[in-house]
DNA sequence: TCTGGGGTCCTAGGACCC
DNA sequence: TCTGGGGTCCTAGGACCC
């Protein structure tokens, strides 16, 4: 067999999870989304990709396309659960599991020749056992290398089963076409439609120097390979750096300092309390403000000294959004924490002031009860009317 | 059409050090 | 009078993915 790597995909997952719960949905368009302006839909059911509906878009326009759609707010505990035990029926099936998002893994099944002589008749196997026990169906793709194994998987949905034999990946990758190539987006696509490389085969002419020199060092090489089927190093490295982001995007705009003040306290607080609750430091704050008309900024800072409560997040995030603010109204705010190492690192005593243990304490003690349900929240972090 | 929210990775320029 | 070369860290912005 070689080497042989599925990549399983859910259909529809966020819909399909809402049908199993409310059978009365079953054979209708529905929708995963909030209707209303500055809304997008996160998933939606094949029937509404009859209209052309699709994930990411406008909710304004996917109801105009399909205005009879049933549109349900999404119940994040509601897919991760039922992700987890799809997610365990795979890692079972297989040894080289390696999940991907909360609706996609890949399984690495080289030299598993004698317990599944067959790929096919084995994703067979997974696409039942899956199906038997979950109630969800998956599309499976069987590849000889996980980027393939990728694309395959998106080409029959839902329910589906392609297998791309091991010599015919350049044939596959002219068969599904530029844009949907795994890494080539719309910017990309459209920078290659300008210089004239408007298929797989015209760019397989072009040296992989030439490729560097007219998309860049990196860009260059993903593309030169991508083209041929060999995996550019997709999920190769493990994610090197984490960061914890939380924003918001306001309707109508958000004018006045005390109001974006007050979001930007809450949501420093926020992301703190996940870097607290995942025993994480984080060494740089970030915001990011898009005003009215989309025009997007950002700013961070990397103090000298660590950033250790919620409140050092909300103070550098305010001095950041003033040294960038430009008066207008605000359409989104965001704030980052990013360059995250282990909290345990700096816990040595004397390392910090009384006064920031003292915080740190606190905002733990904070987090801990609202793990247990309650709301709480400080006293300063209180806006009127609370 | 009017563009969410949570992430990762890449690039280019500047600062600073040896 | 014209100014190296490499490495690392930091910043802002952009592309991409689910």
């Amino acid at each position: 067999m070689g080497d042989a790597f599925f990549h399983i995909d859910l259909d529809a997952f966020f819909a399909s999870v809402e049908i199993l719960d409310h059978p009365e949905y079953k054979g209708k368009p529905l929708i995963i989304g909030t209707p209303g302006p500055r809304h997008v839909a996160s998933t939606c059911s094949y029937e509404a990709r009859k209209y052309g509906v699709h994930s990411a878009m406008p909710m304004t326009t996917a109801l105009r396309l399909c205005p009879d759609a049933i549109c349900v707010k999404g119940r994040m505990k509601r897919y991760s659960e039922m992700s987890r035990s799809v997610m365990g029926i795979i890692k079972a099936f297989a040894p080289g599991f390696l999940q991907v998002s909360i609706d996609e893994a890949f399984l690495d099944l080289t030299g598993m020749e004698r317990i599944y002589p067959l790929p096919g008749k084995a994703a067979r196997l997974l696409k039942d056992e899956i199906r038997n026990e979950t109630g969800l169906t998956v599309s499976i793709g069987v590849a000889a290398s996980r980027f393939v194994a990728k694309l395959a998987s998106d080409y029959r949905k839902p329910d589906g089963l392609t297998i791309v034999p091991h010599g015919k990946e350049e044939a596959f990758v002219d068969a599904i076409g530029l844009r949907k190539l795994w890494g080539i987006g719309e910017s990309t696509y459209q920078s290659l439609m300008r210089k004239g490389l408007i298929t797989p085969q015209l760019i397989r002419r072009r040296s992989e120097e030439e490729l560097q020199r007219m998309l860049g060092t990196s860009s260059g090489s993903y593309i030169f390979k991508a083209v041929r089927g060999i995996d550019p190093g997709i999920y190769q490295g493990e994610a090197k750096e984490r960061s914890i982001s939380t924003e918001k995007t306001f309707y109508p705009d958000l004018l006045g300092m005390d109001a974006i003040d007050s979001y930007l306290l809450e949501m420093s607080q926020e992301v703190m309390f996940r870097a607290l609750d995942e025993k994480k430091i984080p060494r740089t704050v970030g915001i990011k403000i898009r005003y009215g008309d989309f025009t997007t900024l950002s700013a961070q800072d990397t103090p000298n000294k660590p950033v250790y409560s919620s409140n050092d997040v909300y103070t550098i995030a305010r001095t950041l959004f003033r040294s960038r603010y430009g008066g207008q109204g605000v359409r989104l705010l965001g704030v980052v924490l990013s360059g995250l190492y282990d909290g345990e690192d700096v816990e040595q005593p004397d390392f910090f002031s009384q006064h920031e243990e003292r915080e740190r304490r606190l905002e733990k003690t904070i987090l801990t009860l609202s793990q247990h349900g309650s709301r709480i929240i400080r006293a300063r972090n209180l806006r009127p009317g609370e």
